[in-house]
This record gives C-alpha cells, structure tokens and sequence, in this order.
RNA sequence: GGCGAUAUAGCCAAGUGGUAAGGCACGAGUCUGCAAAACUCUGAUCCCCGGUUCGAAUCCGGGUGUCGCCUCCA
C-alpha cells in the first residue's frame, strides 16, 4: 500500500517513495539541552515516533538521525546574543558540560515515558565539531560564505532562490529591516555559520578563524550529511523551524553539495494552551512531568495528540486529559476483554475485522491520519464477538500508537493492607444486607481515595 | 503591514463533489440493595452571503471570526 505525505517543501500531499527500497533515511532535528522539554515539544517528538512506526508498519527497516544540540544555538537568530547553553549554565551556576547532561537525561527519560522509540543514532553538536568546521570551509571554498570580523557568514544572494520553504519576500523585509544589523553583513538574512570566540567564552574550538564555535545551523547539515548522505528521505521538525533553521539548512547544503538534503520535509504543528501560545509570561508552559504529577499515565498525553493530525494546532486544557484518560482506560480494558474472550469468529466476523485492518492502514498511510485510524481502532475495541484474535489485531494496531494497550491498570494493584480490610467489612455487611454500614464503609474508603465497584466478579476497588 | 492556518454536534475532531468517522460529556436503558463501573441506544446539514453543478461541509468569489509566524521557540 502507498504512503501519502505531506511535503513543505511543494505544499502538497505526495506518494511517498524513498531513495533505497528497503530503509527510509530519516533526520530530525533534536533538542536543544538547555532547558526543560515542554509538552509541545513532545508533540514534535511524537508525530516523528508516528511516521518512524507507520515506515516499519509498511515493512521498511529505519535509520533515524536525531541531534543533541549542546552548543551554538544562540539566544538571538541575529547572531548576537548569548549561547543558550551558556545562559543557562551561568545562570543554574553550572559548566555547560553539566547543563547538556542534565536536560539531555530529562529529554530521554520524557521520550521513555510517552514510550517513543529512541532514534537509531543520536548525535550531540560538541562532538561533531571538526565535521562542522569541514562543512564551512567547503562553503567558503565554494564561494558561500565571507568572513567578518564577528564571524562566518552564509551570502544567501548567492543562492539561486534563498527562501523555498516559507514564502516571506526578502525584498521586502529588507525594507522593514531592523535597526540593530551588523554593517557587516553583505543581506539582512545572511546567517552565522561560524563565530569568533570573545575571550571569556566557555565553549571555543581552534579553527582557521582563531578561538571559535559553531553557528546553530551548522550541526545538522554536517552531522545530517555524516550519517546519511548528501541526500536522505525524510527531515523533520516543529513548524517553527521552518522559516529560519531548515531554510538555512537547505541553503548550506546546496552551497556544499548543490542540492536539498531531504526530500520530503515533514513539519508537525503547534500545541496551543487553552487556545493560545504557550509562554512563561502566561504561566501556561507544561512539562510531562505536570501531567504525571496530576496522576495520569503519561501516555495519556499521546493519546491527546493523537485526536488531531499533526498538521493542525491542537489545544491542550485539562479537561482535555481527563476525557483522554478515560478513554486510554476503556482502549486497554477493551483489549484485555478481547484477550480473554472465547468466541468463535466465522467467516463474516473475519471479513469485518479485515475490513478494519484495512481502514486502519489506510488512514496511517494518508499522511498519518492517526483520529481516523483510531476510529477503525475503537470499531476493533467494541467489536460485539470478543476473541483473543481481536486482541492480536490490537497489538498490531499498536505497534503504531505505541499506547502500551496490553498493561495493566495500575491501579488494580497495590492497594494497602488497611484497604483491603475495609472492603472485606464492608463485603461482610453487605451479605448481611445490612446497607447502612456498608455505605458508611464505602463513604470511608472514599475519603482515603479508594472507590469501589461491585461488579460480577466480585468487589473491585481502586484509587480515585 | 507581510506570510500562513483554521471555522463541522456541549467539548475535541475525521471527512475536500454524492446526502456527515470516532472520542469525551449529557440523557435513556441493561445490570445493581443503592451507587460506581461496564455494556447498549440516542444527537449536527457543516461561520455568513453569492456563484458553479443534477448534486457541495467539500470547488469558486466576497465577508466575518479565531489563531500562529514575521524576535527565541517543537
């Protein structure tokens, strides 16, 4: 079955045929380690857990590149500023060593959680820095690139066409310019690849230039062509990154090698905090760890993100999770009902269920329609025979969502002692019929946070 | 100001020419001593106006609203 993508680079959904038959190259543009992740970075790093799943769900083996970017990145695009690491290390009182370790530890531990497949190669920018400083002589070679006295700039005039992901006329911003612009710069939109160290600074390399360091752009063009190739399938990234990273990005590999690194570029919307940005001035910036600290299975945010495509602003309230959660609770009940279930399944039943599996692979293949896949998923859930066979499909459906739907309520386990002998009084009672004292019972387990439910099995209890 | 996105039931949302997937909530029912849970059932003609068409949520024109980017940002 085709693959369908959506391509920022022509604004249309396309067919998707990779450059090798068998494995799918694909880069996508990591975190910058200085600071927490946020919710919505994750809903980037999710949409690209999705499209690695849906290549290996198509049968195509997967080399994914991710970046660690732990120098370069600077507080201002303009190229003046500070280094981010640098920010942060001064202010958490830290060597940037420390800083990168830190968050890229935290990075890690929030993609475990949302159960995201870690990349096949994660490179960090500090250990790249000769591929780096390589890639901009060939530019200054090729005629790409001017030095100044602050630094290596890109000439994007010598481009054939500069902007071609985005469609801001340069013309015209020109005009608008702003008034801090470095003299030295022969275009507004001339970008750093490589700066001049000052004398303090934390974080230098020696180079041709003297005592210096990377401009942000630099690393994944270098460490994108290293791993694979001048030309790979897929890059990826947030929205964002559009107008200023990928476009640079595309202008230094067409200074160095004359062509587009990727050939499809998927781009993965933003997540917005009850209708607008998420911002610290708003106080409105989540982490994963919020939403475990709130109680719920973390996975409970991926399903969220899985109610709109990646393409379209999602909006994120808590209300919004509760329902989600409960619907994470019925998917995984629903398989284990499945799992356990003895019906026979005829020749019609085999045919709706191939019918569902069929919905299911076309909605993911259409440029990974994940809402609609998950309504041929609740059509599998819901299935009035109930079949260990339902639950296999279920799995496979997963390997997918990656929503973890064979574990277990956690909640099922774990209850203490004290509980435990509370809900046998209360059972007591209500063989008694004495209905006073069992409800007092139950008002009781309520206020310590336990509800139960009296089902044909017998009493269950678990936590609010 | 420039660029872009979006407007579908109470909420989230799929659907881009043939009479509206799915999830959550609400309501009804089954079950239960009651309750909860579970299960079943139930709801929209698609922002407004005009046009194209046998036929439009879906195409075209105009309008209105919301949001994002253009400075760092996934």
């Amino acid at each position: 079955m085709d693959i369908y993508l959506y391509n920022t680079l022509t604004r249309k959904k396309e067919k998707f045929v990779p450059i090798d038959k068998e494995e799918v190259r694909i880069y996508s543009c990591g975190p910058t380690v200085y600071k927490d992740a946020t919710i919505g970075n994750m809903r980037t790093n999710i949409f690209q857990d999705v499209l690695r799943r849906v290549l290996k769900y198509n049968g195509y083996k997967i080399k994914h590149v991710m970046n660690i970017t732990d120098v370069g990145h600077l507080v201002s695009d303009g190229d003046e500023g500070e280094d981010k690491m640098l920010k942060s290390a001064r202010e958490e009182k830290k060597t940037p060593l420390e800083i990168a370790e830190h968050y890229t530890k935290l990075f890690f531990k929030d993609l475990k959680d949302l159960n995201i497949e870690t990349p096949e190669i994660i490179c960090k920018a500090t250990d790249h820095i000769q591929e780096m400083l390589e890639y901009v002589k060939k530019l200054v070679e090729n005629g790409y690139a001017y030095e100044t006295s602050t630094a290596i700039y890109f000439d994007v005039s010598k481009l054939d066409k500069y902007p071609i992901l985005s469609n801001h006329n340069v013309e015209e911003q020109k005009a608008g310019a702003r008034v801090d612009v470095d003299l030295e710069k022969r275009n507004p939109y001339d970008f750093a690849l490589w700066i001049k160290a000052p004398e303090n600074h934390l974080m230098k390399w020696e180079s041709p230039w003297g005592p210096s360091y990377p401009g942000w752009h630099i690393e994944c063009s270098a460490m994108g062509k290293k791993y694979l190739g001048e030309q790979f399938d897929i890059h990826t990234g947030g929205i964002d990154l559009i107008p200023t990273h990928h476009e640079n990005e595309i202008a230094q590999s067409k200074g160095a090698c004359g062509k587009i690194p990727a050939n499809y570029w998927l781009h993965g919307e933003y997540l917005l905090i009850n209708g607008g940005k998420m911002s610290k001035s708003l106080g409105n910036v989540y982490l994963i760890k919020d939403i475990k600290e709130r109680g719920y299975d973390p996975v409970v945010y991926k399903l969220f993100c899985y109610s709109a495509n990646y393409r379209n602003k999602i909006n994120f309230t808590w209300e919004a999770i509760e329902s989600t959660s409960k619907s994470l609770e019925r998917l995984r009940k629903g398989y284990k009902i499945h799992k356990e279930g003895k019906d026979e399944l005829n020749e019609e039943d085999k045919k709706n269920l191939s019918n569902i599996e069929n919905g299911f692979h076309e909605a993911i293949n259409d440029d990974m329609n994940i809402p609609l896949a998950m309504s041929f998923v609740w059509s599998a859930i819901r299935y009035e025979k109930k079949s260990s066979k339902i639950a296999e499909l279920l799995l496979k459906f997963d390997t997918v969502l990656g929503l973890e739907i064979e574990k277990e309520d956690k909640n099922e386990i774990q209850i203490p002692e004290e509980i435990l002998k509370l809900v046998e009084e209360r059972n007591i009672a209500r063989e008694e019929k004495n209905w006073q004292e069992s409800d007092r019972i139950r008002d009781l387990l309520q206020e310590k946070g336990y509800v139960v439910k009296d089902t044909k099995e017998g009493t269950k209890i678990c936590k609010v």
